[in-house]
DNA sequence: TAAAAATATGAACCGGGTTTGCTTTTGAAC
DNA sequence: GTTCAAAAGCAAACCCGGTTCATATTTTTA
């Protein structure tokens, strides 16, 4: 098993990537062409699309793979959606347990970097949690109105999105993976709390001058 | 005042809006291509491009450009931004205020029916809640921390999609204005009431079998 | 009516992505 | 080892959204 046919090509697809995110990195997502990406990594344009099937993906594949449909469908009984959710986010914050495809660290900040850096692709990652949002709120629906299981999916989703981008922001401003892990701690209770208390709660929602 | 020249340039802009609309109506936004379009229209691409900065401009003109931040920098003293903005959508839903640039109801319905038929649309309409989500977050942000103003504005602008998508959505399967009006009015005070509440009261937060 | 400013245009171009038809490489059977 | 089918790679041409450029036409205004 693992045939050489196997390596080459899992070893191919990294280069690529690696190649586009060197660049990416150096120049910015608009200033690099796939054509370079392609000659630097040594394939045709066309095997490169086939290992990718756009730019975007290049850098945003693997990225906001959430599943927060999965979470709360697989949720043990006698919890909530959002105690299940806020459970694996307290996971996520904590434990090193995250880059389950064992991307090093390092990669990581700079594909962060990147993202951020570029607006198209910063829009890019936020459309992918369109289907999350979907796929979370078709899950809700089983237990409740369609209006309330759209409305609760959006503001999770929302909430869940911001959450991730003001972590990698640390990371990118120079925060050590620890250090911005434990800001996320307490970022996930608050926005949590927000959500399952609302934003009247304490004042929050305060009357203007 | 209202030289030739402007008459002509608002007649062309208009006519290649609807010969777009009309073509993508008919056979779906991928399907057509801007030369298409400039053909029917009568103008050259470039002059197309001159109107309308992208493909996509030329249905999302003039969508969801509801500025909540400016809703709620404006509220009146002693009104709170969710007060604000709930009352801003009981008058767009009771009131037929809302095409202020008299967009007749028909190609607000075919406008709709384009969207939600393209994924690409669809997606891009979302993109249109970005910037408005970041304004939001700054107007909130001057009167309480920074992490809470993010997460309201994500939960705000993620509500008020839904409830826009709702909306329209009604309108396009069939029903009248007035009856998607009239839905709408009910799905507002849900929305504010979850926002105001959270998901935790009344229950809606369920634990799993 | 002539000069100045705004607009429109065709044609060539760029970059992302696909199609086509062909060559090379690999895995497996004999 | 030889053979053969499948998989992978490739160059070149193509499509489409969008831009650039140099030129022509129209509207304004003086």
């Amino acid at each position: 098993m693992a045939g050489l046919r196997e390596r080459k090509k899992e070893q191919t697809q990294r280069r690529i990537a690696a190649v586009a995110l060197r660049l990416f990195d150096e120049r910015g997502f608009d200033a690099v062409t796939v054509n370079e990406i392609a000659e630097a990594a040594e394939v045709a344009k066309v095997t490169l699309f086939k290992y990718f099937p756009t730019k975007e993906s290049l850098v945003l594949r693997g990225v906001g793979q959430e599943d927060l449909a999965g979470i709360v469908a697989a949720r043990p009984a006698g919890r909530s959606p959002l105690e299940a959710l806020r459970e694996y986010y307290r996971g996520f914050a904590t434990g090193p347990t995250e880059p389950a495809e064992a991307v090093d660290r390092d990669t990581l900040i700079i594909q962060m970097r990147v993202i951020f850096a570029s607006p198209t692709l910063s829009s890019g990652a936020n459309d992918l949690l369109h289907g999350q949002r979907e796929a979370l709120a078709r899950v809700l629906a089983e237990e409740r109105d369609e209006l309330t299981a759209a409305l609760m999916a959006a503001q999770i989703t929302a909430s869940v999105l911001t959450l991730q981008e003001r972590f990698f922001r640390h990371l990118v401003s120079g925060a050590s993976l620890e250090e911005a892990g434990r800001r996320l701690c307490g970022d996930v209770e608050l926005a949590f709390d927000l959500l399952e208390n609302g934003l009247l709660e304490n004042g929050l929602d305060q009357p203007g001058e």
